[in-house]
DNA sequence: ACCTGCATGTAAGTCGTTACATGATTGA
DNA sequence: TCAATCATGTAACGACTTACATGCAGGT
């Protein structure tokens, strides 16, 4: 277990799809994952290579190749399931925008105002591209067994971010009825 | 700027609402703002001696006093302001039960029903406790000029777990079709 | 000849948690 | 008096990101 269980996690599920190499994992993970997940390089090698070493994953294209794949083995695969039934470890939150709203008071009304416009403006952006992502994969990857459980993640996406923007619309009436004005100590 | 400013402005922030010990400040940020925001000891200590060194906050009660309170100073306002007025980090996304969503089909369609009963579960639990907070909140502090605020944030959590309820109950219904099975390879 | 993209890695630094150590106060 | 709670801190560690260093391949 010598590096992070949860890259090892993401690593091996992303392989178990196919095979690539170490840049094309960085860049599935970006975008394939990019909505919910994210790895960077600086944890991609390292775990790579403990993955390689505990026989998790094996090379192909040769070991010292500039462009050599990884391969999940059975090992690998039993690996990825007991890492999945692990429970996911709770990341200690930390959300920067309500912050910044519970302390309005000092912040002004009219920042706060800023705050929930781009807010809202973000989850509008988001929630076009889930629309279409999964109009275009129903249609591309519908027959897949994978599927099912793709959408899935896909529609906690379109949930919430319609949620969001409810939100901010309803706390943007909710403020408009404070006076405007600037940082008050 | 010697500890993480993020820490500075929720110290900053709580302090600005009423001065106290460093042990309360860790209690009041835990029940306070606990739904959005998380520090521990290990980042409270050093960040309060920082701000005092910088002449944000003002030690009352002795300076060796086993029981101090920390007060903001008026350049300690400005820093709050400071601070809130910078964008919002962003935090690399991870989302535990997405992930595990995601590979839904290496982990089998049982587990993932469980995931998501339990993510059903745990939303209902926060609803519950939100609406019952802000229903006490609103008589409590509801002509105070920090209320509009802490209302926002607390709506925001009340829209987020409804949206997390409709989904998982469409998701589970969704993967209701889907024959049982344990983990395959 | 040069720039962009693919590819592989390392090092340093940040941010943060957990566990530990220590002691005073207070209520049962 | 004994346990729980209040209170203050430090040390060790973990997880990640960023920035850096390096080089090849293919197109213009």
């Amino acid at each position: 277990m010598a590096r992070s269980s949860q890259t090892q996690m993401a690593v091996l599920g992303a392989l178990s799809i196919e095979p690539m190499t170490a840049y094309a994992l960085r860049e599935t993970i970006r975008d394939v994952l990019g909505h919910f997940w994210s790895e960077s390089f600086g944890q991609i090698y390292p775990t790579l290579h403990a993955l390689e070493e505990e026989g998790h994953v094996r090379r192909r294209g040769g070991a010292r190749a500039r462009s050599s794949e990884f391969v999940i083995t059975e090992s690998g695969t039993a690996r990825l399931i007991e890492l999945l039934s692990e429970p996911a470890r709770k990341v200690p939150a930390r959300d920067g925008l309500m912050l910044r709203l519970f302390f309005g008071r000092t912040l002004g009304p009219d920042r706060c105002r800023d705050l929930l416009q781009q807010a809202r403006a973000a989850a509008e952006g988001r929630l076009t591209e889930y629309e279409a992502l999964l109009a275009r994969l129903e249609a591309e990857e519908g027959d897949t067994p994978d599927w099912p459980y793709i959408r899935t993640t896909l529609r906690a996406g379109i949930h919430h971010s319609r949620s969001t923007i409810a939100w901010a619309d309803e706390s943007l009436a909710a403020l408009s009825a404070l006076p405007g004005g600037s940082p008050s100590p």
